[in-house]
DNA sequence: TCAGCTCCTGAAGGTGCGCTGAACTGCAGC
DNA sequence: GCTGCAGTTCAGCGCACCTTCAGGAGCTGA
């Protein structure tokens, strides 16, 4: 788990490090808010220690900004003294939880483990066509409810004609979105990875979700088949 | 609510259970380490009390043990000077709160409320998928009822997988996550270190938790494979 | 009915990804 | 020092996947 701890009082931060790199998280420290918003932009971090009292940037700013950004990385704040106007502010700008100084070290773990555990866990869609359907993020293929497993050329092309279910698309549509553009090999690969579908998704099941219209390419039917 | 005070004061000690009882609490006492230890153990208290200065024992060993053991009950210790040191310390080995002696009763009586208030949720939560369960925190995996010795690292990626149970993780993601952003090695160590779970975790009992995904990357199975 | 075409099918290479065992490094404990 | 362990690097290997190919089946129009 890649955490970025952003203070300013280096002991302290270094602490937080020094501690958090023993519980087995990747700690990134950044002692101003510029450097901690760049950061926090530049990585893929699971969760963000953020002071409020920093040189340049306040946290609030820090954690606004990457709000406004479509960052939803989980934020933990520090704030520094026991005010209620703090910590409502806090929260007001965008962060996930808080924390008032001085505060205890296995709080602070515990809350970041909960921050990080409810993760920020936009979900892509999911394609369906009738009882069939397609998770492209989690690269899952469903017939009702047995899981069918696809290799990633498999899986691209279904994703193809489940985005243009009940549509007619062409081999040639089929090359080009499927295999790079500059694919110049036998047009023949398409039938082949179609009949690999068809192993695969219609024949255990007695069903026919791709059609054949020849001469003009293949449809996947919008019910499944 | 059930509190244990571990205190060898007498007198102290005794003030404070006929207090907290009247307050509403079921009070036990221990006067020294090894029997608040065992007690802490045997028993589900839903807080202590711990004073530092004991018999035998310490209130920091005990309380570093219990958390050692996976024990999160909320511990309000006592320190008997006002020396940072001794704060830093009690919370560095897992206390909750402390408070300096001499204190005022009704402050202890409203930190205890507190702390057993907030009590559930600060607790880590073990993860788990199937008849596999790591606590990140005790920093212990299992699977069905036998201990898993695993280093560090490897609990790093496992704890990574387990949060992702069910998703496919690239190996990017993985190296990013669970090795420093500044990681420039072989990418291979990916590799490798799944191999080594997959020899402590799956081969031994038959199973098979992670999954590959060719060209894509590796799925935890969500019921432990 | 036949030719010409499209599409289907099974099998057979290649290739690169992931697996594997071993070696190397650095650190901690004795 | 030596020993053992964790982390990392490396090179060889096998196989899953991708692609090609050739023959067959089936549709269509004359």
């Amino acid at each position: 788990m890649r955490v970025l701890v952003v203070e300013d009082e280096k002991p302290l931060a270094e602490g937080l490090k020094k501690g958090l790199d023993a519980e087995g998280f990747a700690t990134d420290l950044a002692h101003d808010g510029t450097d901690g918003l760049w950061m926090a932009r530049e990585n893929p971090y699971d969760a963000l220690v953020l002071d409020i009292m920093l040189p340049g940037v306040n946290g609030y700013q820090v954690c606004s900004t990457l709000r406004g950004e479509g960052n939803w990385t989980p934020i933990l704040m520090l704030t520094a003294k026991n005010g209620e106007l703090d910590e409502a502010e806090a929260l007001d700008t965008g962060a996930d939880d808080y924390l008032t100084k001085p505060f205890s070290y296995v709080v602070l773990v515990a809350r970041l483990r909960a921050l990080i555990r409810r993760g920020a866990g936009e979900r892509p869609s999911v394609l369906d066509a009738g009882d069939l359907s397609f998770d492209p993020a989690a690269r899952v293929a469903r017939r009702g409810g047995s899981e069918i497993a696809l290799t990633s050329r498999e899986m691209s092309l279904l994703e193809f004609l489940m985005h243009r279910k009940g549509e007619v698309v062409s081999k040639r549509e089929i090359l080009d979105h499927v295999w790079d553009y500059d694919f110049d090999g036998d047009p023949n690969i398409v039938e082949v990875y179609v009949r690999h579908l068809r192993n695969k998704l219609d024949r255990p099941f007695g069903r026919a979700a791709i059609e054949t219209l020849r001469g003009a390419g293949y449809r996947l039917a919008a019910d499944g088949g």
